[in-house]
DNA sequence: GACGGCTAGTTTCCTTGTCAACAAGGAGGA
DNA sequence: TCCTCCTTGTTGACAAGGAAACTAGCCGTC
């Protein structure tokens, strides 16, 4: 064979069980949203919106970690759903700024226990000392790198 | 407003640690080996079929946790890279098995490489301990939940 | 040996994101 | 004022994955 020595195996990478057990929270997150006809990405947005001034998509996009353009089109759909509203500034003719409707406000409470339920689910086994050490360590990376704005994907 | 009180923030979720940091690792290392013109995706199935025997599709969906169809267009992908070679089964007509071309195995280990310096970067300030507290946890949970087979996204 | 059901891979269509081009509006200087 | 440059948001082209239809080949049963 052609190879070097084996290099380290994709599990012994942090990362791997990092994304591993993440993607898999994501994905379980996102069948238990499914049922009320929301996105994994729309409810960040929603939850974002909620208990918050209307919001400026671009601060979204920052606070999100996506672009404008998808800010732009999956507000779109969470106007087709009657779960938010985008308004026009009126002191600057370009600016907008998204806020939640009614329905909006009432959802995301249920959303939100279903977030609460998953995580409850997914981390069961994990005693709270647990929980709050792998919490608090990356906490650590996430201030000592400067991470900001979560990816949705 | 028409709310309820506020629910747990996002924060309040190990959940969204766990995503922040993971897609941000994720980031940081397709950014490196977007110049050695590999995808994250791509390096998965490249680290997969590395020192290993040559892999059925369908063998490759199970631990990459993707779809076939989704494995077909990556393999298409390799394959006009020059990386990977697509071979017939000669005893079932309708199997096939993916393999390293020499050029994938060479580049292989140059992958890996990148691969251990963003996971050594991102993870600097934490000490071996807490690496190691941090891994030991989430393979009770991976463990626990019988979770399988990476998502790549 | 032919037929109904299975299995392996591929292909098509849809979704959802990025990137880059764009239109429209604001802000400052000559 | 008018020109230039910047910012805001939207749009269009493309990338990559999922779901399901489709194709081809295997296999057990009659």
């Amino acid at each position: 064979m052609l190879t070097d020595k084996a290099p380290a195996g994709l599990q012994d990478h942090l990362g791997y069980w990092l994304r591993l057990v993440s993607n898999h929270v994501s994905a379980a997150f996102a069948r238990r949203l499914d049922g009320q006809g929301v996105t994994v990405a729309e409810w960040v947005m929603l939850r974002e919106l909620h208990g918050a001034a209307p919001l400026p998509p671009s601060r979204l996009a920052d606070r999100m970690g996506m672009t404008r353009g998808a800010i732009s089109k999956l507000a779109d759909r969470l106007l087709d759903k009657g779960l938010l509203a985008r308004t026009a500034d009126p002191d600057d003719g370009r600016a907008h700024t998204l806020s939640l409707t009614d329905a909006g406000c009432v959802l995301v409470p249920t959303l939100a226990r279903l977030a609460d339920q998953n995580e409850a689910e997914f981390f069961a086994i994990l005693t709270a000392a647990e929980k709050e050490a792998v919490e608090a360590a990356l906490r650590r990376v996430v201030a000592h790198r400067g991470l900001t704005g979560m990816p949705v994907s």
